[in-house]
DNA sequence: CAGAATCCTCGCCGATACTG
DNA sequence: CAGTATCGGCGAGGATTCTG
């Protein structure tokens, strides 16, 4: 049956691109830097200690779902801790690990590549878009 | 009517959101990198210029669509050039610009960072999910 | 205050078919 | 061979509500 050939392709499909990720290290932390939540979250912990209220309010645009879910991949990937304080109203805090601490000076690389270049970018976006308007 | 609230909302966290990203040049860079396809693509422009359906072989697992699509948006950017050969069937060749080569240390960074400590992180997940599981 | 569960929308991506 | 256009499925992510 030619049914189910589509499920199938999509199936191989999938196992190749994974083959891809499998081979390559970097593709597996490319999918981490990826999730913009998760780089903006890693970027407001980078100056210190933050609670889930004050990351709430930093983020700016990140919803309480997406918030937690973000810390949660992070603590996972063992680049934030997570500490519980039982008090009356329970206080929650978050903050970088060594290995978290660590990525820091590779999205300082990505900054920096940005605001060296971003002109340019910007630049060749304009003229590709006059381009095409104009052609 | 409350009827547009929803919206409303969603506009205004956008914004937002936008606004993080205006501030930021990273941010803006980061959509870019984040793209996965994005991302193979250039590695296998790393090498030297490509043709159409060389990339397609190499970078596996991407429709044919998905390439034209991140062609265009590299090229956009300002980060690759496409070169059109008019002969009988038509040749297309895509380069790297020197921009789209400056950004290649950059990836190289990532992967560094990746081979270093991914058993690091592998070992994070690992301890992470038995713990779930235990508790 | 922290976060879990639910519903629902929206946009990405794949498949397909057609032009030059 | 290179590229565009259209349709459809699927999953990520946003709003909302409820617990501890």
């Amino acid at each position: 049956m030619t049914t189910s050939s589509a499920a199938q392709r999509r199936a191989e499909r999938a196992r190749a691109y994974n083959a891809n990720l499998a081979e390559c290290p970097g593709h597996d932390l490319l999918g981490t830097l990826s999730d913009k939540w998760l780089t903006l979250v890693l970027a407001a912990l980078a100056d210190g200690p933050r609670r889930h209220a004050e990351l709430a309010a930093t983020v700016a645009g990140a919803t309480q779902k997406m918030l937690t879910q973000t810390l949660r991949k992070l603590e996972r990937e063992g680049l934030v801790t997570r500490t519980l304080t039982a008090s009356v109203p329970v206080r929650v805090d978050y903050a970088l690990t060594p290995l978290g601490e660590s990525l820091l000076p590779v999205q300082r690389a990505i900054k920096d590549w940005a605001e060296t270049h971003i002109e340019e970018v910007h630049r060749a976006r304009a003229a590709y878009d006059a381009e095409r308007a104009a052609g």
